[in-house]
Formats: structure tokens, C-alpha cells, sequence
DNA sequence: GCACCGCTTCCGTTGAATGGGACGATTCCA
DNA sequence: TGGAATCGTCCCATTCAACGGAAGCGGTGC
């Protein structure tokens, strides 16, 4: 065996290493990294301390690796959601002040609302989104924003990906949500996420009436103030894309 | 001339590209990336097309590079500095709220303060700590704060490091501050990062008493409530340590 | 003391990475 | 309108960096 095995370059090899890391942990053991990111150790080796010299990856005592803080800086320099992170944040922290609630931002990649930036209260109710989690569209009010708003192929597209598992209904279903959403002009999901919350989204809408990005919050069932609730979060919605435009 | 002509590996050549995104820049062209990275046009043009595969990069049409969501994805799901995030969001957000100023949390990476996270208001003063951005130790007081309290053996590192430009004036002027800033518990520069601003910052310390993180804020020269400020700095810090450590 | 496990180093093999050259598309002047 | 410059893309022979099995080394547990 020489060059690569499996037929894969190094690019693929360093993808996997770094996506082997699993959520929530930060260190992980060389051998175990190797054997998650299907490497040779020695392969595993050799790629970790090349990484480590440039500080993508931080190489411990005792083959301890965690994700490097020049990985970090790296990408959260240049991140593409940059420009949106922070047309966001001061509307999202009025939006966290005033409803006291967890506010989250997400967009659209894939099947999935992706969700960049989250604010959350020490008191308030669980919320499943994390930052950098996905939730696929439909069983998440910040993905029904995203899709709502999206052009015709975009959504058909979606929407055939989607009548595989049985045919029709499950279309339809999703299709039903996806028109009031749009028509409403927000998405809301009654204890799907978690039985005891209720997501409500909004979209942040480009100048083409698409939406690049939602924002959104997660409040308790027994929350009763929607008529003020949603007002709120459009207006801060257009705020985000005011400043987005003007940038 | 066949396999690097100039002798770098594959990481190194991957590292060259990604951080040949400028700060501030979020698309770049193809040739112009290349000639960033010194990397020949074909060599950048290939790499761009695997990383994109992966969603590293982001290729759009006509040579179009930036950023892509993937690489911000798999970066901030198992940053090191998740956790500390996390514990420090609702402190800053509290701080916020009261003193209605820029807030900042930053950890020491080398001789610099990276700014890690950063709360900032509309209406609020000019700060220049952007998120994923540096500033020297000793022209910040986050990175005061910082090196203030690490051990006396990276202290001793730093400040030799330091006496190169003149002698020992330069060093000891540092080492007068660090020293104020340890006695005191918190670190201040009146003017200094900028004429009009005050940096106040105090550190995150871990159960050995060493700075893991700094929280600090920046307000208006003019701004007296210097005696309210500090200690609610200190508490916030107080209480992101002990949520890092429960965790 | 021996067996086990995991990190590290060594080194011969070889195919993946390389980049100059060519081509097509587009833009910009003259 | 035609020609030059620019930029992305594709091709392909050359060759050296990547590869990974094997062996070495240090620590831990029985």
C-alpha cells in the first residue's frame, strides 16, 4: 500500500479527522480519534501534529487532542455569517430583554436551519438549539421561516426529497405548513421540538422577499402574549435586514 | 518540478489558503486568493474545488471563493472556547443590561488577548475588539488582566520577551502594570486602545487563582461609576467560574 | 515480572499531488 | 469590430511527499 489506500487525498483525510470530534466533547484520544475518523493511526498521527504545528488542532500530553484556538480565530474571522451575526445581535438582545425569553438566528443550508447565533436566559425554558446545531426544516419554526420563504424550485425540490417514506400525505402535510407559514408571515411549532415550548420564527427577508436568515424565539406553552410576540420579531426582523442591506 | 516545489505539505499549503481571507473581506477571487496564498494559480484552483466539496469553501460562479457554512459549523460545535462561551453568556448579558456598555470576554493565546466573545449597543462607544480579533497584552486591559494573573513562569517569558525594543525601560513599565493589575484585581487603560474610551477589565480565575478568561467592558472616558463597575464585573466573574467548574 | 495498551519513530514503496502549458470564455480598449 | 489581456478550467507527465506496517518505547495493571 502507498499514497492512500482508500483512494481518498488528504483533503478528505483532514475532514474527517476534524469532523470526528463529536458534539459535545472537547478532547479526544489519539487512538480513539484515529479509529473514529477511519485513519491508520500512524496516518492519524502524522496529520494531528501537522495540524497542531499550525495550531488548528492542540496535540496534549499523551496524545490529547482538542480543536485549536487558531482554528477558532481562522474561521470565526472570515465566517460568511459574519455580517449577519452582527446586524443581528443588538435586535436579538432587545428581543432577549424585553420578552425575556431564549431569542435564536438561523439560516437555511440544506434540509437543515442551521443555527448561528442563540441567546439564553439562566431562568427561561430549555431550547434545543444550540449554536452551530442543525434542525432539519420541518420540525423546527426557524426552518418553516427559512423554507416558507425560499423560490418555487427550492421548495418542490425539498418537498420531493421529502415524499419518499409514504408517497403523498407526509408532502402535503408539510406543504399545508409551509403555505400558512408563508401567509402568516411567521412559523409557530406547539410542543414538537419539546413538549412543553412553543418555537415561533420569523424570516429576515432580502430585498427579493427571500429569506436569508430567521430569528426566532422559544417560549413556554402557557405564554400568552403572541399578539405582541410577533410584531415584535418582524419588526426586529426588518431591523436585521435594514442593516444587512445598508452594509 | 512535481510534488511542492517549495517543500510544504498539503496542511501547510490548506492552512496558507484559509488564511489568506482577509479580516474584513468575506469573497474573494480565485487569482487573487491565489496570489495570497503564493500558491500557483492551478495548485489553489484544485484545492478550492476539494475544500468546496467538503463545504469548506464556499466555490460560487466565475472564481468566486468564500467561506464556507460547513467549516463555521464544524469550528463552533467543538471550539475550545464553547464551554467558556457558554458559562459567560448570560454574565455579559447581565452586564450589558445594567451598565448599558461593550462588553468583552477574551482568553490569552501567546503574547495577545483573542477576544473571544463581545456584546456591543447601537448606541454604545467605539470598540475595538472584534470577536475572533487580538490585541497585544499590554495595550489592552483584557490581555492585562490576563497575564496579570498567570504564573510567574509565562509572566518572566513575556516580559523577556519584551525587553528587546529599548532595554529594560519597556519591560519594566509592563511589569509595573502587571503588578498594579494583580493588587488591585483588575486591570484599566484610559485612553489607550482609543482617546475617548476606557478599557476596565477583570479576570476569570480558576481554582488555582490563574486567569482562564478576562470579562471586561469598555466605556466612555467621561463614565464615573467606577466604583459600581468593577465589583460587578468581579461578581460576574466570580459566577462564570463556578459554572465552569460545576460543568 | 510479564502482558497489554497507546504514542511515537523509522523507512521502503508508490500513487496522489503538482504545476506548466493549453484552451475557452469574458472583458476592455483601441 | 477586432485584438489583447485576464481569468477560470482542464490535461497530463513527472516525482516527491504521503502512506502505513513494523518495531520501539514508556506507562499501567495484573
Amino acid at each position: 500500500m502507498a499514497n492512500s489506500a482508500s483512494g481518498d487525498s488528504v483533503v478528505d483525510r483532514i475532514v474527517r479527522l476534524l469532523s470526528a470530534f463529536p458534539e459535545d466533547v472537547s478532547a479526544l484520544q489519539l487512538s480513539e480519534l484515529a479509529e473514529r475518523s477511519g485513519l491508520p493511526l500512524t496516518t492519524a498521527h502524522r496529520l494531528v501534529r501537522q495540524l497542531a504545528a499550525h495550531g488548528l488542532l492542540d496535540a496534549g500530553p499523551g496524545g490529547l487532542v482538542r480543536p485549536g484556538l487558531r482554528l477558532w480565530e481562522l474561521v470565526n474571522r472570515t465566517a460568511p455569517t459574519l455580517a449577519l451575526r452582527q446586524a443581528a445581535m443588538p435586535f436579538m438582545e432587545d428581543i432577549q430583554q424585553v420578552l425575556n425569553q431564549n431569542v435564536n438566528l438561523a439560516v437555511l443550508d440544506g434540509w437543515d436551519a442551521l443555527f448561528v447565533e442563540r441567546l439564553s436566559r439562566l431562568g427561561s425554558v430549555a431550547n434545543r438549539a444550540r449554536v452551530a446545531g442543525r434542525m432539519p426544516v420541518h420540525t423546527s419554526s426557524a426552518g418553516l421561516a427559512l423554507m416558507a420563504h425560499q423560490d418555487r424550485l427550492l421548495q418542490s425540490q425539498y418537498l420531493d426529497q421529502f415524499a419518499d417514506p409514504d408517497g403523498k400525505v407526509a408532502t402535503d402535510a408539510v406543504r399545508v405548513l409551509l403555505s400558512e407559514t408563508f401567509h402568516q408571515g411567521f412559523a409557530q411549532l406547539k410542543g414538537v421540538v419539546d413538549p412543553d415550548t412553543w418555537g415561533i420564527a420569523v424570516p429576515v427577508l432580502d430585498p427579493r422577499q427571500r429569506a436569508v436568515a430567521s430569528l426566532g424565539v422559544v417560549v413556554p406553552l402557557r405564554e400568552m402574549r403572541l399578539q405582541a410576540l410577533v410584531p415584535a420579531l418582524q419588526t426586529a426582523a426588518r431591523g436585521i435586514a435594514r442593516r444587512l442591506n445598508d452594509a
